[in-house]
RNA sequence: GUCCCGUUCGUCUAGCCAGGUCUAGGACACUGGGUUUUCAUCCCAGCAACAGGGGUUCGAAUCCCCUACGGGACGCCA
């Protein structure tokens, strides 16, 4: 079988969409799938938007996702070059040798395709004016994710500007022949647009490629209608990259979108993603991209990292909101970062979630200890726990002292252990949820139970004192 | 407006091409229960869909037609 060569041609616009990516993914699973060749082409023939920094934001995408690509840019390869304000010299030898065969025209300055059959002349409600259309022969293809297609083109349609710029549809078809691009895989926004190139290959006496048009991404209905657009929310990659989220996981959701592997597995590495992908697997109609599995996805991948790598992840971020230092103690980090996990999905959440573990100055939430008064007073309740603690075993770990302090107190007073230990936990992290309430006691350490059990006794009473309200 | 494509739970989807095994499966979300005498993890359970109509057939989510709805294209943008 013939090298498979698939390729991804975007267009640097200085944002890299989520829609972009996916098939940009599409493309690198195909050519993994096959053991083919992914060629990276940047469509940069618009100048005005087309800057280093633009480029520089596409290749940090596709190296964020893992995508390496085989021939482009910064890797070379034998079809260069792969940037098409380069390739100026391949389109007008194109254009010229559709003008001498007569399959091309001028017209005001710019170069037409001409397209054979009968003429007429028809008002476009559309365009709003007189225009000319021609019966054209339908082309037809098979294509590999809709099956058979048919459309004519029933205008001759510019393929060089007056300014001499050669035109997408022209460019875009004649960089695939000089690249031997076997499989296009694309959105659908292009189904209509490959009739055009149908004409073009067989004008230009190539062969035409595998056609895949992949189902579009739409927009969140809470966002709005129709396809994603660079301005949604949620619609550019970077996003994810700056949230922290797992590019494995980002990887595996997008997949996901428009594509499924037979069966029901769903959370698929790389390389089970390149062994089961191909355009059988490929849905029709187009995916709704909403967060929620993906952020699923995040939590999954999350929690299989070593400890180690995860706490590496955590550390600059945890430090970026001022919770921890440069001396924070390694050890402490990953055993606080142990409990917080299993129940985080997303990294970002994780400031919010153990910042009490590392500050004296954790906020009392006001809502937690609303529902601490309904059962009674929480300061007197503190106090009790604090009693607990006279015959403290030598040597005993935070979990055994909070233990000692929530069955001595509860014995003492006839209270339920259950009243003790949200009022502990209040007094331990400030707030009502968290990781393990044993858990908490046994990283913080005994002395630290101690302390905070004193000081949210301490705080209290000033609270108190202070008059009603916090 | 014209042309093209699509339509299975709220969302992503399996099933459709090779009609019966589909009282339509999984996942996310949601709800309830269990565990953890706390909790956003975990476990169990539940909720919830073949767009509508016609036809073919003994039998249709699966094949055909129509309608509706959704999307896309219609640029000297890519």
């Amino acid at each position: 079988m013939a090298e498979v060569r698939v390729r991804f041609a975007p267009s640097p616009t200085g944002f890299f969409h989520v829609g972009s990516a996916r098939t940009a993914l599409f493309n690198w699973l195909y050519a993994r799938h096959c053991e083919g060749t992914f060629v990276l082409r940047i469509e940069d023939t618009d100048a005005r938007r087309n800057t280093p920094e633009a480029l520089q934001v596409l290749l940090d995408g596709m190296r964020w996702l893992g995508l390496d690509w085989d021939e482009g840019p910064e890797v070379g390869g034998p079809h260069g070059p792969y940037f098409q304000s380069e390739r100026g010299e391949h389109y007008r030898s194109a254009v010229e040798a559709l003008l001498a065969s007569g399959q091309a025209y001028e017209r005001d300055g710019a170069v037409y395709f001409r397209l054979r059959g009968e003429r007429y002349r028809e008002h476009d409600p559309y365009l709003g004016e007189e225009v000319e259309k021609v019966r054209s022969e339908p082309q037809v293809w098979e294509d590999a994710v809709r099956g058979r297609v048919e459309q004519a083109v029933d205008r001759d349609f510019p393929i060089q500007r007056a300014s001499g710029e050669p035109v997408f549809h022209l460019v875009n078809v004649v960089d695939d022949i000089a690249m031997r691009i076997t499989h296009v895989i694309r959105g659908e926004d292009h189904l209509t647009n490959t009739a055009r190139h149908l004409e073009l290959y067989r004008a230009l006496g190539a062969e035409p490629p595998v056609f895949a048009h992949i189902p579009l991404l739409l927009k969140d209905p809470a966002v709005g209608k129709g396809k994603m657009s660079k301005r949604d929310k949620g619609a550019l990659l970077a996003e994810y990259r700056e949230r922290h989220f797992l590019p494995a996981a980002v990887r595996n959701f997008l997949a996901l979108l428009g594509w499924s592997p037979k069966g029901d597995r769903e959370v698929l590495p790389l390389d089970d993603l390149v062994e089961s992908f191909d355009f059988g697997g490929i849905q029709k109609g187009a995916a709704r991209f909403e967060e929620g599995k993906l952020r699923h996805l995040n939590g999954h991948y999350l929690r299989e990292l070593p400890i180690e790598t995860y706490t590496w992840l955590a550390r600059p971020l945890l430090a970026g909101e001022g919770i921890v230092g440069e001396e924070v103690d390694e050890d402490y980090l990953q055993r606080v970062l142990a409990l917080c996990r299993p129940k985080l999905d997303l990294l970002e959440d994780l400031p919010g979630y153990c910042d009490f573990f590392f500050r004296r100055e954790y906020p009392l939430e006001e809502a937690a200890l609303a529902r601490l008064r309904k059962k009674g007073d929480p300061r007197e309740r503190a106090e009790e726990l604090l009693g607990g603690l006279r015959h403290l075993p030598e040597g005993a770990g935070g979990a055994e002292v909070l233990g000692e302090a929530v069955e001595t107190a509860a014995a003492e007073s006839g209270h339920g252990e259950g009243v003790y230990r949200p009022v502990a936990r209040v007094a331990l992290s400030g707030r009502l949820s968290g990781p393990d309430l044993g858990a908490i006691a046994e990283v913080l350490g005994p002395a630290e139970v101690i302390a905070r059990l004193e000081r949210f006794a301490a705080r209290l009473e000033e609270a108190g004192s202070a008059g009603a309200g916090s």
